[in-house]
DNA sequence: GTCTATAATCTGATAGAC
DNA sequence: GTCTATCAGATTATAGAC
């Protein structure tokens, strides 16, 4: 009868935790939330629920669902440049001559393995996707030019470089979102584009799908 | 004072139109307010008003929403392989040596040209992002690899080849949804991808989105 | 720090008149 | 063929208790 019952999935008496801590909480279940519903299909309530908390509570934790929604967009956003600046400083040391992979590559494969958290490459997707708003929109556009800015700058590709990196990787995005990962096996055009589309990244992509299934 | 005062943009008196044509207009009003605003984002009251009748006349001719949606992204689906079919049928008789543009820049220039009907592309990849939905969801894997059978099939192209076609087509997509034509000249990042991702088709894209600005 | 209750919309859909 | 009226349900946000 206390409230030590922890069988069930979803939390009966909710602990009292620090506000940073539970603000974290809820930013990872919007993240999710958002990622595959996007901003207007997500509700307060599906996010309190994936926390484990109070619809009211997530309110008056951010304000505002659009405010939660900028706050996501704006860490999976952070997320990705810091990923992919982590890339650039690994990649400087072995610089000259090709003993590795080349920098672009390092990169995608960076990109990829963002899916571990599902909801960062979503969330942005769904980001650009909500274009037409005012406020959500400056933000996407902004954060894609940043993007942009910093793979030229930083990176020092050409913008034909970056023109082919972004579309594969709004690419992946879309795969993502229709989750073809989802039906892998089941249809041959389907396996066909992933393995061609995920390279060797096939076996990541599958695995934080949460397929339930065993190689065969 | 009688229905005659074709002043306003929007109907006074709603006139009596055969159905066939009436959903004809709903549809097309649907498919912009579904491609700025995608599925949840849009109400059914929004698509009536640009389409200027009652919003529960839009209901009654559709069923649903859902049903609606769904046959937007339909027809987009259609106007996009029957614009690849007819791009493949223009092209087979100077089929060989490099007479012109080589079919895969055909097509993509098609594709670019669709934008002249900012609804075809935007719903579409307004369906993609739906992915999580049971119905629409379904619709969408469906209509991805419909488009990756075809390109693989009828054109004859190579995985990696089409991959890559893909790809450029979701970049595509999203610099529409995030609007980067209207803040062509106001930022020099935004103008350098613009310029390499649309690569001679630029005019075209800018034209079409209303642009209110002379040539310098 | 977190909840319950609830106000205030908004929205999809139905009924029925014209 | 099209509208007005309207209901039922969903959803964001607020108030206030504990």
């Amino acid at each position: 009868m206390s409230e030590d019952s922890g069988t069930a999935a979803k939390e009966t008496t909710t602990e009292r935790i620090p506000a940073a801590l539970r603000r974290e909480q809820i930013l990872a279940a919007a993240s999710r939330v958002f990622g595959e519903r996007g901003y207007s299909g997500a509700t307060t309530d599906q996010v309190a629920q994936a926390a484990g908390i109070s619809q009211p509570y997530v309110v008056r934790m951010f304000g505002t669902k659009e405010n939660l929604f900028l706050e996501v967009v704006a860490r999976a956003l952070d997320k990705l440049m810091t990923t992919f600046r982590e890339t650039l400083a690994e990649h400087r040391p072995a610089d000259d001559g090709d003993d590795a992979d080349p920098l672009i590559t390092r990169l995608g494969a960076a990109y990829v393995d963002l899916i571990d958290d599902r909801g960062i490459l979503l969330s942005l997707m769904q980001a650009f996707i909500t274009g037409h708003d005012p406020v959500i929109g400056a933000k996407a556009r902004e954060g894609f030019l940043q993007i942009y800015r910093m793979l030229r700058d930083e990176a020092g590709f050409s913008p034909e470089t970056i023109r082919d990196f972004l579309a594969n990787g709004m690419l992946f995005n879309t795969l993502l979102a229709i989750r073809l990962p989802d039906i892998f096996e089941d249809d041959e055009a389907a396996e066909e584009l992933m393995r061609c589309a995920f390279r060797g990244k096939l076996d990541v992509v599958l695995d934080a799908s949460g397929a339930t299934w065993t190689r065969s």
